[in-house]
DNA sequence: ATAATTAAGGACAAATTTATCCTTAATTAT
DNA sequence: ATAATTAAGGATAAATTTGTCCTTAATTAT
C-alpha cells in the first residue's frame, strides 16, 4: 500500500509519540531497533519529517534526539502520508488512469471509490496519538519480527 | 495501490476482453495505444500473463494478436493481481510489520482489516468480463488522458 | 576549552521497477 | 518457397526507491 520509506514514517512517528518528550528524547539507534528499520534511511526520514513538515523535534549533542510535543500527537495519520508524499496515492485511479474522476471514471471506479473513502477517513480521523495509545494498552505491537 | 506494470496488466485484460476474440485478434499497437502504455513493456506484460498464468492468448502472424475466451474473461480481477505478484499487498501489514497478523497486529489492524476485507472481495467478485461490459455500455473509461 | 555524543547533510551504492531495442520464431498470404 | 506480419525472448538502459557511509554541526558534560 505504502513505501517503505512511509511504513518506517510512520512506525517511527508512532514510536517517538509513545517515547519521546522534551525531557526523554530518543535516539535514532533506539527507534531503528525498536520499530526494525534501518537506521540510516529512517534518520533520513526523520530528518524530513523534522525539517519540511514539523511533525517531530530533534535537537543534538549528549541526550539529544527526537521527541514530539502534544500538538504534534494529535496530527492525524493523514499529515504524516502528506509529508510522505503519498497523497497522490490517495486520489489515485485503482486502474492507473491519469485521473480518477467522476466524469470519466475507469471500470472499477464507482465500487473502489466507497472503500478509497474508508481509507481516507481511517486516515483523517486517527491520530498518532491513539495508535501509540494502543501500544502502550499493550493489545498491539510495532514490530513483530519472527527472530 | 498497484504498480505500472500491474496496472498495465489490468487495463490491458479489460481491453483485450472486451475488443479481442479468436477471429479478431488485437495487436499490441492498438491494445498500448487504447491504453495509454508503452507498447514493449506492455508486451512483455502480456507475454507472461500469457505464459505463466495462461489469463490471455495470443498467436504471431498476420492477423495475429492477443484474445481472451469466454472462460477467460470470466477470471476476477484478483486472477491477474496474482499473476502480478500483487496477492501479497492483499495481504500486508498496512505499517509494514513483518506479517499482518490477529496474534501480533499494528495499531492500525482492526479498522484496516475491514477495509482491505472489502477491497479483497471486490477484487474476487468482480469479473474481467464485468468491466469489458461497462466500457461497452459507455458510461466509463479505460482511459482518460487530457490531451 | 576540550572531549564526547548525537542529529544533519551530502555523496554515493545497491536493488528494484520501468522501459526500450533488437533478433528470433511463428504464422499467414502470395 | 518467399515475403510480410506479428508476438516471443533476451539484452540492456533509464529511472526510482532503498540503503550506506562519512563528514559537519550542534549540544552537553568535564
Ligand atoms: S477513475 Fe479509476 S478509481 Fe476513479
Ligand atoms: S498487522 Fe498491520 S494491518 Fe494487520
Amino acid at each position: 500500500m505504502f513505501s517503505k520509506a512511509t511504513e518506517y514514517a510512520l512506525r517511527a512517528t508512532i514510536f517517538i509519540a509513545q517515547k519521546g518528550t522534551e525531557d526523554n528524547k530518543i535516539g535514532i539507534g533506539e527507534i531503528s531497533k525498536a520499530i526494525d528499520s534501518p537506521p540510516s534511511f529512517t534518520a533520513k526520514i526523520l530528518q524530513a519529517l523534522r525539517k519540511n513538515n514539523k511533525i517531530i523535534r530533534s535537537v543534538s549533542g549528549p541526550n539529544g534526539g527526537f521527541y514530539m510535543t502534544e500538538k504534534m500527537r494529535k496530527l492525524p495519520v493523514r499529515a504524516i502520508l502528506e509529508a510522505m508524499g503519498e497523497n497522490e496515492m490517495l486520489d489515485k485511479c485503482v486502474l492507473g488512469l491519469e485521473k480518477c474522476s467522476e466524469t470519466k471514471p475507469c471500470p472499477m471506479h464507482s465500487k473502489y471509490k466507497i472503500i478509497k473513502e474508508q481509507l481516507i477517513e481511517l486516515f483523517e480521523t486517527k491520530t498518532i496519538q491513539h495508535l501509540a495509545d494502543d501500544i502502550k494498552n499493550g493489545a498491539v505491537f510495532i514490530n513483530n519480527k519472527s527472530k
